[in-house]
RNA sequence: GGCCCGUUCGUCUAGUGGUUAGGACUCAGGGUUUUCAUCUCUGCAACAGGAGUUCGAUUCUCCUACGGGCUACCA
């Protein structure tokens, strides 16, 4: 049978780093192995339901290049994919569990359950509904279906165990008396997460399920669901969680958890890619910088970890750093631009742009910071006080005199015969180290730190070197 | 509270019944660079605890502790 497996996110907001490592972790299996992935979307809570946010999710795989093989943007025999357009089917489902005596109808309502729980927690009982409503007769249940809301109850068996083998934590077991009548339909007639994941994942051929790790608790009632239908179980696999710093499951409230967050920040495709995959999993080897590519050949479900990792943004940092050092200089300009163009800087001309990017990548961790570095070639300078009296101190003024003379009429110098230059001007001017260097740097750069004079003037060009110089003369 | 899962440097992780327990990030120091950055070298730093099995356990078993997840008509 061939391989599927599938995404599913519930289109609550914006795609999730969690969300992104689990959609990975599928894309590469099924890349691995051959199978395919498929995005279904989960709207079955028509409360927490968020305008666009399928599209959003998309939108995002896209830019990472991540590309699903059936989906709401690819619709099959298998479709649709959007959980709210399969209500007749689920409908369908619920009625042979109904018929087979697995499932029931309930009728009992918000108060009455908060008061039994209440009740049970402060007995310290295990918390679960109490099966009122299992025992009524055929003509009570028919009548209170035409006047009473109600929903539909799955009915654990009395008395036995459910096990079941996780690919990464091996075997799980659980007595049936823990676990609850979970509902399947919900009073508004739509179905919970726990009935159409089961459902869908059959009727889509589905045959890995792999999924993080806060859904292993309520795997028994998906294993038990499947029994009920006299269907195949898929292979389960849970991946550890994504953690904050203080090992909880990483959440908004302690910084940022989008994918897009990320991209705004200047952090590349190729890095969250890259970065994600680490988490929860590792190569044979001590390999770290993975392209899209090489993971699909690395990566092997038996390399996945058991326990949660920190989503440690150092590292992301750094990696994301040396994608920006090591990445085509083509593939950098083309992410820069755009940041690039929203600071009204003009990147028509290529050939500097791409030398300021070159200086620029060497700088910085992300796109963003790409930005400070490159000031001097594309905005106006700003001095300070301190900075001007530098400038206007004898020393000073003799570099950057002798200097600008020298420099001007001089269309074509390579970087080297600028160098001698600075060398030249040091000699005859008397002047050395820090006081040569500084004055130069200062009124071309406007920072006493930066890069190769050669280099900065080489991006400059001579002419706009030699105003910028003589400004201060 | 109950159930389930987990536990190697601060973080991501490798690894083995006998290893100087390895790598990466961070941090510290050195080198390269006129400076900054890059790059590079060196260093700091871990097997949660207790029993058991064994000639020998970080590695296998059990217990404890700690951490986390779940405990909704959310997913």
């Amino acid at each position: 049978m061939e391989t599927k497996v599938r995404f599913a996110p519930s289109p609550t907001g914006n795609l999730h780093v969690g969300g992104l490592r689990t959609a990975l972790f599928n894309y590469l299996y099924a890349k691995k192995v051959g199978g395919k992935i498929i995005l279904r979307i989960e709207d079955t809570d028509q409360n927490r339901k968020v305008e666009k946010a399928a599209e959003n999710i998309l939108d995002v795989f896209n830019q990472l290049n991540i590309h699903f093989d059936e989906g709401p943007h690819l619709e099959s025999k298998y479709g649709p994919y959007f959980q709210s357009q399969r209500l007749s089917i689920y409908k369908d489902h619920i009625q042979i569990l109904l018929d087979s005596g697995t499932a029931y109808p309930c009728f009992c309502m918000g108060e009455r359950l908060d008061d039994l729980r209440l009740k049970l927690a402060t007995n310290k009982e295990h918390i679960k509904y109490d099966r009122h409503c299992l025992n009524l007769s055929q003509d009570e249940i028919k009548a209170k279906m035409e006047s009473e809301p109600y929903v539909i109850r799955m009915k654990v068996p009395d008395g036995e165990e459910v096990v079941f083998y996780d690919v990464v934590r091996e075997r799980v077991a659980i007595q049936c008396d823990e676990i609850d009548d979970q509902v399947l339909i919900k009073s508004d007639g739509f179905p919970t997460y726990h009935f159409a994941n089961v459902v869908d994942d059959h009727l889509m051929g589905i045959t890995h399920v792999m999924r993080g790790e806060e859904w292993l608790p309520s795997t028994p009632k998906h294993v038990l669901l499947y029994q009920f239908f006299n269907w195949k179980l898929p292979k389960f696999i849970h991946l550890p969680l994504l953690l904050n710093p203080d090992k909880s499951k990483l959440s908004k409230r302690q910084g940022d958890v989008s994918v897009e967050d990320y991209l705004n920040k200047g952090y590349l495709p190729e890095t969250l890619i890259n970065f994600v995959a680490l988490l929860g999993w590792h190569p044979k080897d001590e390999k770290e910088l993975f392209s899209l590519s090489d993971l699909e050949n690395e990566f092997s479900v038996k390399r996945i970890n058991k326990s949660g990792a920190v989503f440690d943004v150092e590292k992301l940092k750094w990696m994301n750093g040396q994608y920006l050092k090591n990445l085509p200089i083509e593939t950098i300009m083309k992410y820069a631009k755009p940041v690039f163009k929203s600071k009204g800087w003009d990147t028509k001309n290529t050939e500097k742009f791409k030398a300021v990017i070159e200086n620029a990548r060497k700088r910085a961790d992300t796109i963003h910071e790409m930005i400070k570095p490159s000031i001097p070639f594309y905005a106006e300078l700003e001095y300070s006080d301190e900075d001007n009296n530098l400038l206007q101190n004898e020393s000073s003024q003799k570099v950057l005199t002798y200097f600008s003379e020298k420099l001007t009429g001089q269309i074509n110098w390579t970087e080297a015969e600028i160098k001698l230059l600075v060398n030249e001007t040091g000699e005859i001017t008397g002047v050395k180290g820090k006081d040569l260097y500084a004055p130069l740097r200062i009124s071309l750069f406007g920072e006493v730190h930066g890069p190769d004079i050669p280099l900065l003037i080489g991006i400059l060009g001579i002419d706009e070197t030699i105003i910028r110089i003589q400004r201060h003369i």
